[in-house]
DNA sequence: GATTTACGTCAGCCTTGTTGACATATCTCA
DNA sequence: TGAGATATGTCAACAAGGCTGACGTAAATC
């Protein structure tokens, strides 16, 4: 791929004292490309299993969060996107037209609309959850269990201050998952 | 942004016994949403200065690639983006025209294209960094610096087995930041 | 009853990915 | 030396999924 050059710890174990004096210098870079790559494959396997269906990513993301978060209006999921609505019609009409999510209005205001997964709906999210927990629990195991906690923490503090109580919401609100597969 | 259901710890302290037993039993849900909310804002910095430069996402990580590791030849650059040479080399014939990138024949093998940055090249993707790191660095503050090896860890081990020895070489290879304004 | 809110929709544009086909320079090997 | 493989460039067409702007409608609010 790339013809070797320096050396340098990759993925540090507990610092042997000194260095960690500077904690907030450097080291950055990094965390910066392991995102990349890490998103880039964590996105891959959903992929392969939407294009057998005809959707894409974008089908997924309003899937995903209808499926974890059944009653989800509109604007909730326009927030958690952050599409414009004529971006997220577009995708969603397919999926209600498809018949993997339906709407109905909402009781104590009836303009909203209140998005629910089918059952094939639900079918097909938990079959992308399923292959991206997948990958996220071999990662676990292969990191340490004890490293979900801390990377956990560094992921929800990568996100804007402004955003993490509604994040953390939206994950406390999600039905915990029946053990998947395991 | 949505309203509250049931609680659940977010981010599990050191976990007080019980409960360890499982350690790859569901849990995974929530590191697939921060992973996606983390991605979301973590792509919104740079964003909002290519946009200034005409730029995209695209321009940006072919810019960054080649800034960190000076010589890349295009099929590394492919190998790392995972995108058709179409796609690639559309986006960096614009960088290469407007004067960011420059290419250079190789030596053993003058079919090669080694690419470097220029100065104005390199001062963008340093600045692109700039932010990248700062959220990254602000994130570790408050995850706390021990975040650092297990989130690296964590992340590294989400990456296809098989790309893991390039990734790895490829931080290996790229020159540390001067501590970045530190 | 006027205004605001939540949503739907039409039309057009941009970026960035894709496939397929073909051209050129250079290296490798028989 | 000549054949083939390799590294890259390029043209053309298309698709997904963002965007803006404008307009319409039903329901809530004041």
């Amino acid at each position: 791929m790339k013809q070797a050059a320096r050396t340098r710890p990759l993925s540090p174990e507990p610092p042997d004292a000194a260095n960690e004096d500077l904690p907030e210098a450097g080291h950055a870079d990094d965390l910066i490309e392991l995102l990349f790559f890490a998103y880039r494959d964590f996105v891959s396997d959903p992929d392969r299993i939407l294009e057998e269906y005809g959707f894409g990513r974008a089908h997924h993301r309003v899937l995903h969060f209808v499926e974890r978060n059944p009653g989800l209006t509109i604007a909730e999921l326009l927030d958690i996107l952050r599409i414009t609505k004529q971006s997220l019609n577009r995708v969603l009409k397919e999926l209600i037209e498809t018949g993997y999510i339906e709407q109905r209005a909402g009781t104590s205001d009836r303009r909203h609309r209140l998005l629910t997964c089918t059952p094939r709906g639900r079918r097909l999210a938990e079959q992308l959850a399923e292959v991206q927990g997948e990958r996220v629990r071999r990662a676990l195991a292969e990191a340490g269990p004890a490293a979900r906690g801390p990377a956990s923490r560094f992921l929800l503090a990568m996100i804007d201050p402004t955003d993490r109580p509604g994040v953390s919401r939206l994950l406390a609100a999600a039905p915990p998952r029946p053990a998947d597969e395991a």
